[in-house]
DNA sequence: CTGGGGAAGGGGCCC
DNA sequence: AGGGCCCCTTCCCCA
């Protein structure tokens, strides 16, 4: 990462959720007008409603920079997928729970009204509709829930990856199910915001522009990497030859690859 | 071989 | 608790 470009605000809001209402009201024309090909969208796109038309335009430290050119993507007049009619849980096909070799149905627009019941079956329900494996010993009895076992463990039931949340595994388990599809070339993602992007890449949308100069982006991570090019300075380098990269995932590569040691 | 762009994945944080 | 969005990272391709 560019450290010169990644200047923080300060230490303790790295992760501060930008001030998107400052960014709109200092960018009026940056409005989201410009709909989606409707065609592009298959999966569960929230209604227009439900969607921040801002969400995708964070107040960075650089926004200057970023100040986009292109018409950003619009939502408003995207189709919300329509959504299915609520399913028994425990009725679920295998390929809903996301064995099956086609994308399973997204979960996501499913209401989880059964979450306002907190017997054992619909959290176990719940879990295997997510594609979570058996509830953990630890929370098999509601009570065990909260006992003095705090470290728990989440198992993926298909790779058997470990977490120590559930959420952190329900959101795991999306990268095996891969409930968001493109409805143009079919391609599916773990995250709606993944196949945002990934329409962008049908759309042609770059909705993310250099200041320096105007080459536009539509992803912000890779106009970030580009901003990187205009500073002179490489940021990685190996200790043990000297050499700089512009990459870090690079001087991985020229360390694994085995560093010779001598000068660059 | 290196640098840059495109695309995508994942963990963490905030609402 | 869950969804949305963030940043970070990696991989691939091309010039």
């Amino acid at each position: 990462m560019p450290r010169c470009f990644l200047v923080r605000k300060s230490a303790c809001s790295r992760r501060r959720r930008p001030n998107y209402s400052e960014l709109h009201d200092s960018s009026p024309e940056f409005t989201f007008q410009q709909p989606y090909d409707p065609a592009h969208l298959l999966a569960a796109i929230p209604p227009p409603e439900v969607l921040n038309p801002t969400a995708s335009l964070p107040t960075l430290i650089w926004d200057s920079l970023l100040a986009p050119q292109a018409q950003p993507v619009g939502w408003a007049s995207l189709l919300p997928r329509e959504i299915p009619e609520v399913v028994e849980l425990t009725s679920l096909s295998d390929e809903d729970s996301g064995k099956g070799s086609q994308p399973p149905s997204p979960p996501s627009p499913v209401p989880c009204s059964s979450s306002t019941s907190a017997s054992f079956l619909e959290a176990e329900g719940h879990a295997a509709f997510l594609g979570l494996g058996p509830l953990p010993k630890q929370l098999s009895g509601l009570s065990g829930a909260k006992g003095p076992q705090s470290h728990k463990a989440f198992n993926c039931k298909y790779c058997n990856t470990e977490y120590g949340s559930l959420g952190a595994l329900k959101m795991h388990i999306r990268s095996h199910t891969l409930p968001w599809v493109c409805g143009t070339c079919g391609k599916a993602f773990s995250r709606s915001w993944l196949l945002q992007g990934h329409v962008r890449t049908h759309t042609g949308e770059k909705p993310f522009s250099c200041s320096h100069c105007n080459y536009a982006f539509a992803d912000r991570s890779n106009l970030r990497a580009h901003l990187r090019t205009h500073s002179d300075v490489k940021k990685y380098q190996c200790k043990t030859c000297s050499r700089t990269f512009s990459r870090l995932s690079r001087l991985h590569k020229h360390q694994e690859s085995g560093c010779s040691g001598g000068p660059p």
